[in-house]
DNA sequence: ATGCAATCTCAAGCTAACTTGAGGTCAAGG
DNA sequence: CCTTGACCTCAAGTTAGCTTGAGATTGCAT
């Protein structure tokens, strides 16, 4: 009666797929990135643990927030033994989501009025317009892509 | 003492490059992007006109809120004879930009109302979190880079 | 006429987050 | 045993917005 492991404690790739709705080469790329560590059969093979569909929904959720796979992964790795979070890591993490996302928000509302202030005016000019002031850059420096509004 | 083209009308690409704040690249980039059309000299280098600059200066602002190239050469060719946009077009654009960027904050909003609803939960249940439903998903499909966040 | 900075045209590289494809292996059912 | 679907490992492609570099010209000043 002792605990012993069922078959289906250990996943297949394809499996964990279906389950968390992302595509097989996704999660693989995931393992790549370090955000998942599956184990192997002795064919090679991934098996990831019941608990490994739970680290891939918090990276799908942090995701949406907004964070990069590789403040994802930071956070994780922030985590005693590196764990799956539970809810109180939970609760740290979406804290400093949260005010990520005020900063951004602020962010754009400011945009928005000096916007607003610009919108009769039609000046353009690089060296008056409100709009153009290298202080709020949103760019970053550097090659790679932009992207900030949906 | 009728008017003739003084030289300054014709600005070669280096000086474009200083009066505008971008780099010489970036220019032939979004000519290369149809975003400006400088005319050759017989020697096959490339000369502006003054209005290129506001036309820049345009799209550098575009750029800023949020407006991808492509969109940019968008609003642009909608203009009569895709003439570099004045106070009058500016209005028009400038206004769907705006609500363009209140979309954006209000989806920002609602997300980050969904994470104070479930900071103290840590369910994270691809079925059952709030947070994650597809319906709100920023994520596009197919290929290419994401980012959201600052 | 000449020298040298400024330009020119490709081609390739960078980052993010994956996808697609080729060519080969595993494992479970019949 | 054999078939077949699920897996495996690279390598390369995709998008955006540029940058970097090589090798060749141009154009202004002396």
């Amino acid at each position: 009666m002792a605990d012993r492991p069922k078959k289906t404690d250990l996943i297949p790739i394809g499996e964990m797929a279906r389950r968390t709705g992302l595509s097989v080469s996704a999660i693989r790329f995931y393992e790549e990135k370090d955000l998942i560590e599956p184990i192997r059969t002795s064919g090679n093979q991934r098996r990831f643990l019941r608990s490994d569909i739970r680290r891939v929904s918090f990276i799908l959720i942090a995701q949406q927030l907004g964070l990069a796979l590789g403040e994802i992964e930071e956070e994780l790795r922030k985590l005693p033994q590196g764990r799956t979070p539970n809810a109180r890591d939970w609760q740290k993490i979406s804290r400093s989501i949260r005010s990520a996302l005020n900063t951004r928000i602020a962010q754009l509302e400011r945009t928005r009025d000096k916007l607003d202030g610009c919108i009769g005016c039609g000046c353009l000019s690089l060296t008056h317009c409100q709009l153009y002031n290298k202080d709020d850059h949103l760019a970053e420096q550097g090659p790679g892509p932009r992207n900030v509004l949906g």
